[in-house]
DNA sequence: AGTCACATGAATATCCTCCTGATAGAAGAT
DNA sequence: ATCTTCTATCAGGAGGATATTCATGTGACT
């Protein structure tokens, strides 16, 4: 699961990116806003964790911008302030959750839980998603992502990924492949397959350990 | 909105009641466990604050229930109990949020509002208008808005265009588009899809990244 | 009839994808 | 250690897919 934590107090950052880690969270810091923003609209998070004060945007203002932008990534506000007032505000603006400093940290993680446990039951039903460690394939908007970031295929590499993903931890044949992305039937001799593992390792910089080289036989993509 | 309302001391319970009852909201109250119990599994509630001590069930007790009999009903739990153990516990329950008493009213309702805002994320679509981006569609009006400009389109393009928003976010073959704006169910060979996608780019100055095509496949509009 | 808007098929240019075949390099066999 | 087999990668041409424009057909309305 992916979180973006925005916080620009080093001491606190480090406490609860160390303990969300230690949780089996996969975290990205930004310390200020500017960087956050970029981050947000140009990456999928699984949940943003944000301080509400910080040193260029105040976090009010971002979370209206993130929710003008239509996106619906669950936000959790972090502050000091614990005033009604604030709380208020914060949820108002498209907000889910308000949680004030200091809090113990096992809140947090039953809260990050219980929203993301929430948003989920609206979109996992919908969407088709695969997933194989890093890589993530939603077959709904024809999407690769490896550690949220986009890569662009081509049909034939896409269909050969997917196949791969669907087939994971298994070895799969040349002649197997063939067969399910190319819809070649007979051994005709070619190298392609090859060739578009390549092309694939490549484009995801993925490593012989992830898509490994059955020697003599054929691929395998390995789930971490 | 319907709120199930679960609070056994009425000091309490009159107090919500009537500050919901006040901001619009259609309230019913419980006030002991194995009647809401009932009410909870009979019937639909957009959301439900419930007392984590009730006089006849635990209410973590009852969460675990509601979740195991499928119902995803929001809950907010209202307690008495700060301490970190009881937040975690009634979190990890099942249950979405958790406000300790006494709360102030105004960040309950904000609660409540957020809460629900995240649920019907996915649900409530609003029958005659329809959105993606910067394009609005009002049915009954027959109306096409890009960033409040009225589009003229043709009767083929609108019914294309409705069918990609009420589609959005996914990947459309030519052969779904065909059926669905053209009744076409046989392969015609025919590329009348690519000329109407190349008529709404123009009229609706829609870039590549807005209305996609889908190399091979056919074509996606994208939200955001 | 004539005009107009719309729908569709065809034509064209452009771009991208796909595959082949060659070569270098790695792995396995003897 | 050497040879053989298998794999990785590259470059470039052929082919295919898409975007766009044009021309024709069709039906409604005047």
């Amino acid at each position: 699961m992916n979180i973006l934590l925005i916080e620009d107090d080093k001491r606190i950052s480090d406490f609860v990116l160390k303990g969300l880690q230690e949780n089996g969270f996969n975290v990205h810091l930004s310390d200020n806003g500017v960087n956050a923003r970029e981050h947000i609209l140009s990456s999928e998070w699984d949940i943003i964790l944000m301080d509400i004060m910080l040193p260029d945007i105040d976090g009010v203002e971002l979370v209206k911008l993130i929710r003008y932008k239509k996106k619906n990534t669950p936000i959790i506000m972090l502050s000091a302030l614990g005033d009604p007032e604030d709380k208020v505000n914060a949820l108002d603006s498209g907000a889910d959750d308000y949680l004030v400093k200091p809090f113990h940290f096992k809140e947090l993680i039953s809260r990050i839980n219980a929203l993301v446990r929430r948003t989920k039951l609206n979109y996992d039903k919908e969407q088709n998603i695969h997933q194989c460690g890093d890589i993530t394939i939603n077959t709904d908007e024809h999407k690769v992502l490896v550690n949220n970031k986009t890569i662009d295929l081509s049909p034939r590499e896409y269909k050969l990924l997917l196949f791969l993903v669907e087939n994971k931890n298994k070895v799969m044949p040349r002649t197997q492949i063939l067969n399910n992305v190319w819809g070649i039937n007979y051994d005709n001799n070619t190298n392609v397959v090859d060739v578009y593992i390549s092309y694939l390792r490549n484009k995801m910089n993925l490593t012989s350990a992830t898509l490994q080289t059955i020697v003599g036989t054929g691929y395998m993509l390995k789930d971490s």
